[in-house]
DNA sequence: CCTTAATCGAGACGGTACGTCATGTCTTCAG
DNA sequence: CTGAAGACATGACGTACCGTCTCGATTAAGG
């Protein structure tokens, strides 16, 4: 992230001399790009200028707490991303359930919620934008996902002789591509356990011939 | 498709008077633009202006082909497409082996996945250059996995009880979701076999007897 | 001359490939910015986006012309000046008295002009403004004082041991002091012949006693 | 002058709570303003941001004290005006090669020349400070060389029939349109005398017996 | 001694203009 | 009629100042 902003890292919190950051003009950009991109303006079209004029802020006030469009982008993302899903911890299957069923559930958002329908439409066309997305969104939940897996495996619950990284792609990849790489496909529910149980089983015959 | 262009649809060749329009002029801008798309630029910084200038040609000769970026780029995509991979047919999982090592290949391949990459990113907020690759790249792919897979189910060689759909995308997902929306993982030589064989077997240890 | 300008310069014509410029916006941007002198913007207000938007013309269209406010204005101010007068050719002291009565016409003019007020008023703030008028409106105007009073010397009309450049000044100062310098001093009709004479004859009494 | 300012007002002092207004750093302000001029910064980029970033002071302080670049800008002419001369009073040739010696003095020192310069430019579009500059510095050197050149006539070392107002200009003029209007002429030693010998005498050759 | 109040440096605020760049359209000359 | 070249009006970019405001911290004089 840069280093104009200092959103979601928890800084020291220097001497802080001169006239302090309104938080309503904060709130009044976020909050201002939101209500744009909800009214269907395209992600592109989502110019800096745009923003101040919607929110009745000066340019600067933008620059200074952001040090372009992408890194703005980034928090009007975080501001309507999801919360991290709770495990219930009673074991593998249902752990994994949960974490599917929340990807499920953004999938099923994204097609109703222009807002992020527009931003995660654009959001690769930027190498930096994504790579902030990857690390402030996607990056905790993947953690999630090798954690309930670790866990499963000393349990017992998961194979001792797979990959981990693998393993987690196995089951998080055939939601992800339902999800957003094919937009017309549906999202059923039950799909989560579906994509669980038949990973865990595997696709081979029970008994060969 | 815009009237400027008649690519892909079959025009009865109207009288044709005055100079023709050039083919190199052509071959310059589809390669231009698909070298800059190599050489890593984003997709939001590709501009008209900056293809005409790479290409060496003037931006109406762009514009007279082509009614936009849209336009122009769902045509730098069907010129770049690798061929559909050839199946050995000697069994499931030979063949779903060479389908997703034609995945990985073009996941590899810095050509292509510039392109993956750059269709995934802009694939929802342009309907059209979607629905052109989907029906020019994806459908086919898709087409051939179902059939593999009905075959499969057809010999024994796979659980009878399992929706095709849902277990192509338990092969395909994983290899996609590293090749598209991680691209800094790795995609080493064997992980199609290593896909293909942990979803066939399951993630389930196996019942100690 | 900035080189974005060729204006004054008699450049040997490049082959001129393009669309040429409009004369129509070179026109109106001159005329806009001088209408907008004349109704009594001060200098330091006239920004290019004004100009450009009382134009009707792209800003673009200004700097593609001019390298800067300062050069624009140069080629304002030239089209405000008055040709240079022409001399009579009768003898030293009509042709002086032409010349000064060309600074006197321009003060007075200063005075009703709103244009000319406001110009002057603000050129010297800018180095390169000043250096731009000197060398295009104040230069010529000096070579031509030079060569009348090189041509009375050499008639025996001017003291032959006198500085020419410290006589151009003996005649030209005490004008230009009173037009430019003091705003509030008048400039009757007759001033020239007077200032003439007077350097002419010296200030010295006649008859020592 | 602005209510903003007293300086020069005598204001009758009111009762004066608060912390009083710092000195050090009205000095500050005169001195950086000051400062700036003399390093050559045009007037017109003489910002009130970069002379409280060159004072180490706050925007406001400067605001606090004057409305505005302008009457800033008065008070830094009369802190920075030199003495009037000397007049040694042996006679009309010396006392106006003092005056003018004085003048010329100005144009050398940089500082003068600067604040000269500056002024002169700034004259016609600030009539508030031109007023100022009018009433401190130029009137009394006027009114000095007025009341010598009347000596000078009672003497009868000048003639009797000339205006005074014109003398006047006619020995201060070259100097000034030196100093102020032709910053790249020098000022070279003995410069006061040659114009005051030569306008004395006059530019007629002598008439041959 | 302890309010009270105006000052200080600092810097954020909503604006306006800067000079650059890309948009898609147009207008020229050359083939 | 097409080619390239490039001018056109438009509008966003990110920066710099404008003049105002709001902070915490000084700095007197008056209670």
């Amino acid at each position: 992230m840069s280093p104009a902003s200092n959103h979601g890292t928890a800084a020291p919190a220097p001497p802080a001399r001169g006239r302090p950051r309104s938080e309503a003009a904060e709130r009044a950009i976020l909050d201002g790009a939101m209500k744009l991109l909800e009214d269907g303006v395209p992600l592109a079209e989502l110019s800096i200028e745009r923003i101040a004029r919607t929110a009745g802020v000066g340019k600067a006030t933008i620059y200074r707490r952001w040090s372009g469009k992408e890194e703005l982008f980034v928090d009007v993302i975080r501001a309507a991303e999801p919360e991290d899903p709770e495990l219930p911890g009673t074991g593998l299957r249902d752990d994994l359930v949960v974490l599917l069923e929340s990807l499920r559930q953004r999938g099923v958002a994204s097609r109703s919620s222009a807002l992020l329908h527009n931003v995660h439409a654009q959001m690769k066309s930027s190498p930096k934008l994504w790579a902030a997305y990857q690390a402030n969104v996607i990056a905790p939940r993947r953690r999630l996902g090798l954690e309930v897996l670790r866990r499963g495996q000393l349990n017992g619950e998961l194979r001792a002789d797979v990959d981990l990284e693998l393993a987690n792609d196995l089951f998080v990849g055939p939601m992800l591509v339902r999800a957003v790489m094919r937009p017309e496909s549906d999202l059923p529910e039950g799909l989560s356990e579906e994509i669980v149980d038949t990973v865990l089983a595997g696709l081979r015959p029970v008994s060969p011939p």
